[in-house]
DNA sequence: CCAAAGATGCGCT
DNA sequence: GCGCATCTTTGGG
């Protein structure tokens, strides 16, 4: 028998921006695929907020963009670069979190059999099978192996017959630096991206798997309790 | 048309 | 593992 239900209440969303990016890593996507479900572990997220030059939010209300302006838990996708993005919209218009990479999660309800449903939603170019560190370690692979389509889910809000965030109960140990790919000048050195310490290998570039001047060794340490974090490396820029 | 909150392959260490 | 060039696909201008 598949174990109960036990998605977030809707209040879980109701925080701002870092801390809803916070509380997500180490909670649990659940997507049913016809009768098979597929689970993964948030390991990485990015917040965005209106008044944030990175964010969509900040260029305009469109129709597209209307999830980032909607109440907390809504799904806001978009496209871009060759791959769609799953984001949830958090307190406070205009604000959101990116879901930027995971690990497959197994359990009762997600057994390891579904692995094999992941990696044929989200084969290489080749058509070869990814390393299983690798299969959603990034924000387009993981919209990919859970099936997850602008079309189809921009807009919707989280629903227990198909798509919904499970809240497993452990606080991983963090570390919290700069987002990737923003622009100069877009308040490119905010420090809003989270990566889960112990799961670093299958989130995108970070200060424990590069090195790079990118970012410039700069993070913080954010361990279970602790209300902020902990400077690791040379300070960054002041913002603005 | 083309920039975009990306991904990949390749050459090097 | 790391850095960079190249490929990707779409919506908004």
């Amino acid at each position: 028998m598949p174990s109960s239900p036990n998605a977030v209440p809707d209040t879980f969303f109701f925080e701002p921006p870092l801390l809803l990016a916070r509380a997500l890593v180490g909670t649990v996507l659940r997507r049913r695929i016809r009768e098979c479900w597929l689970a993964v572990k948030i390991v990485e997220t990015e917040a965005y907020a209106l008044e944030d030059l990175a964010s969509h939010s900040s260029l305009g209300r469109t129709p597209s963009r209307e999830p980032m302006f909607g109440p907390p838990g809504m799904i806001y996708m978009y496209w871009s670069r060759g791959g769609p993005s799953l984001n949830i919209s958090a307190l406070g218009a205009g604000n959101a979190v990116l879901i930027k990479a995971g690990v497959p999660y197994f359990d009762d309800r997600s057994p390891q059999e579904t692995l094999k449903v992941m990696h044929r939603l989200n084969p290489t170019r080749g058509g070869g099978t990814r390393p299983q560190h690798r299969l959603c370690s990034g924000q387009s692979l993981l919209a990919r192996c859970l099936d997850l389509k602008v079309a189809e889910w921009s807009g919707r809000s989280f629903d227990a017959q198909r798509f919904f965030l499970e809240d497993q109960g452990g606080q991983p140990s963090l570390l919290q630096t700069r987002r990737l790919g923003i622009p100069k000048g877009r308040d490119e050195h905010l420090p809003w991206r989270f990566v889960d310490r112990r799961l670093s290998r299958s989130a995108t570039r970070n200060p424990l798997t590069r090195r790079n001047a990118r970012d410039g060794g700069t993070y913080l340490s954010l361990e279970p309790g602790d209300p902020t974090g902990t400077f690791t490396g040379p300070h960054s820029p002041p913002r603005r």
